[in-house]
RNA sequence: GGUCCCGUAGUUCAAUGGAUAGAAUAGAAGUUUCCUAAACUUUAGAUGUGAGUUCGAUUCUCGCCGGGACCA
């Protein structure tokens, strides 16, 4: 990569100017402005203090050694105020096309013996999946992509929360207003059915409160007496207890919404190796707080519960288990994260959890670490921002929740009538066109969500936020169906390009672009960030739209020239295309 | 009470301490005998506030104002 290797040439010109030693990896290089001369740009001012020179004296040594001792690569330099700026040889890109125009894996890593987890999802049995899910879902399902189109193994996991008290509260509700009914009865999808009877229990929940108040009673007392909640908590105790009847009602429940959600993974294209389910697991760990305690990591209180004391990192003290010996979330999450290593034998564990649980995984991360566990250092929280709404966070008691299945539905129906008010897919069949409608609104969706840098919390406006042009991935999708149609009326002759084919200043910008790509993976990697991605693949995608309509293609100048064009092409719609694949979109070859 | 995060054009997002703070959208003005106008070209518009560190601060430090999350 051209970056890298700029600075190993600077390290090595430095060393044979002054004798002295840099780290390749500290030296400024960046992209030069498109208002200045040249390729890229070496910020000279952090260098001179070490070297005890002026920025135009080191700026001149050093570009002058650097074309000596790299004719081939640097073509010209010059200096401004500070900056280095070098020109690239064309001849590097000639060759980069030459080698790499039909290459599919262009950018790519080949896989490695690393192996990672990502777990997300992670979704609540008694609620359909809603905005927030969805962008758990792109984010986890892309920077899966991206570790292994950088070398790693990947295994994908999902833990589902399936126990518990909320679920007990679908199931009373269940029983007392269903009368029987079933997603089947209903037509009902089976996520939104069993949600439906939570929300039925909050209301019933709230009535039977409000005539307790209204005779005389005290709120919080009400609360606990309210007969619905208190048949729910006995429930609860059914159900640990393993009592037949509430454990089937409970699988069939489930099974409802696990046939929901599979209709909505598979639409966005979720998938998993592994899904781990919390009735199995909410009892690991126990064991682990046994060998802690032995450590002397943990310590008992009188009353037997069990704590662990962070404050000296900055935390609180810490319950891990409670004086009935009953553990707590971080207990089973201690266990599960012994399992998914036990299982997999993997290196590293990312968990891609909303930043809500910023406290939460850093207790994890620590306590596993203070145990001595050997995957400690290997956990990793991908924490994301929330998805707000213009009028604040999403409630579901206002009714204020965006719908995954509604967003997913209206994505694309709006996508089917841009099209078709368009109209240049006559020669489609209908399967087709749904094909189409399909990876249009999905990929608008995914673009939008995608392209924030994932720590960052964001606005959805659903009026404002659905939109097919500019930043977005209909556009990318509609350059990468331009190019798809050129390459199927021309033909790209294999021969190789002469060194000598000189560029316009719009072809080699392309060019240093589509040599950006395995460096953006790698970063995309490195940060855990696939919004780089989707920045890079517009600026490409917009740098091609303008060379597009400056220069003919199939009417290019000489053949030399529409063979440079051609091959420039074939790069630009593979990268689009692979960079789209990471980030779970699909690029059309027509639209 | 404690810990943490965030304030950039009207709006939604960018910017490893580097050049004149980039885009998109909305606004204004243009481009179609020619490879897909979901495109292209031109134009106007922003770092909450006050200090400090530095050759240089949207970025680092501290105070204030405003918004959010979590812990007990």
């Amino acid at each position: 990569m051209l970056i890298g290797l700029i600075k190993e040439k600077v390290a090595i010109a430095l060393k044979d100017l002054y004798g002295e030693d840099f780290d390749p990896k500290e030296f400024p290089v960046s992209p030069t402005k498109p208002e200045f001369t040249g390729n890229y740009t070496i910020v000279l001012f952090s260098l001179i203090k070490s070297l005890k020179t002026s920025p135009d004296k080191l700026g001149k040594e050093l570009g002058e050694k650097l074309i000596q001792n790299n004719t081939q690569f640097f073509s010209e330099y010059n200096i401004i105020k500070g900056f280095l700026n070098l020109t690239i040889h064309s001849e590097y890109f000639i060759s980069l096309l030459n080698t790499h125009f039909d290459d599919k894996f262009f950018g790519k890593t080949p896989m490695t013996s690393k192996r990672i987890m990502v777990e997300y999802s992670s979704p609540n049995t008694n609620k359909p999946l809603h905005l927030g899910h969805l962008r758990n879902n792109f984010l986890g399902w892309s920077i899966s992509e991206i570790l292994k189109a950088n070398g790693y193994n990947v295994v994908k996991s999902c833990i589902v929360n399936d126990r518990g008290i909320h679920i007990c509260k679908s199931m009373i509700a269940w029983m007392r207003f269903s009368n029987g009914a079933t997603p089947e009865s209903t037509g009902m999808k089976g996520d939104h059915f069993v949600g439906d009877f939570y929300v039925k229990f909050n209301d019933a929940y709230k009535a039977e409160v409000e005539e307790l108040v209204g005779k005389g009673m005290e709120k919080g007392m009400a609360e606990k007496e309210a007969p619905i909640m208190k048949e729910t908590q006995q429930m609860l105790l059914d159900w640990e207890k393993g009592d037949e009847k509430v454990l089937e009602l409970w699988r069939r429940m489930n099974q409802w919404v696990y046939a929901g959600f599979d209709v909505t993974y598979k639409r966005i294209g979720s998938d998993f190796a592994k899904t781990y389910y919390e009735s199995e697991t909410y009892l690991l760990g126990k064991d682990t707080v046994e060998f802690g305690l032995s450590k002397n990591v943990f310590y008992k209180k009188d009353d037997g519960s069990v704590w662990i004391d962070l404050t000296a990192d900055g935390l609180d003290e810490k319950l891990v288990l409670r004086k009935d010996g009953t553990s707590v979330y971080i207990t089973q999450d201690i266990g599960l994260a012994q399992k998914k290593y036990d299982d997999f034998n993997i290196d590293q564990s990312i968990y891609v959890v909303g930043d809500e649980q910023n406290y939460h995984m850093k207790v994890l991360k620590l306590i596993c670490k203070k145990i001595g566990l050997p995957y400690a250092d290997g956990i990793h929280h991908l924490s994301y921002g929330m998805v707000e709404l213009p009028t604040g966070k999403m409630k579901s008691r206002e009714g204020t929740v965006v719908d995954a299945d509604d967003l997913i539905d209206e994505m694309i129906s709006i996508a089917k009538e841009h099209t078709l008010n368009l109209g240049k897919v006559n020669d489609f069949n209908p399967d087709e066109l749904d094909e189409l409608y399909d990876t249009i609104g999905i990929g608008a969706l995914k673009f939008f969500l995608l392209r924030v840098d994932p720590k960052k919390k964001m606005i959805f406006n659903p009026e404002e936020s659905i939109d097919f042009h500019g930043f977005t991935g209909p556009f990318i999708q509609y350059t990468h169906a331009r190019i798809k149609s050129i390459l199927r009326k021309n033909e790209i002759d294999k021969a190789e390009l002469s060194m000598k084919t000189s560029f316009m200043p719009i072809e080699k910008e392309l060019l240093i672009l589509l040599e950006q790509y395995k460096h953006i993976l790698q970063q995309a990697a490195q940060e855990m960030d696939p919004s780089c991605i989707g920045t890079y693949l517009f600026q490409l995608a917009q740098t091609f739209n303008s060379f597009y309509a400056a220069h003919s293609i199939s009417n290019a100048e000489s053949d030399e020239k529409k063979q440079l064009r051609l091959k420039i092409s074939s790069l630009t719609s593979i990268v689009l295309s692979s960079g789209m694949q990471l980030l779970g979109i699909k690029v059309p070859e027509k639209m």
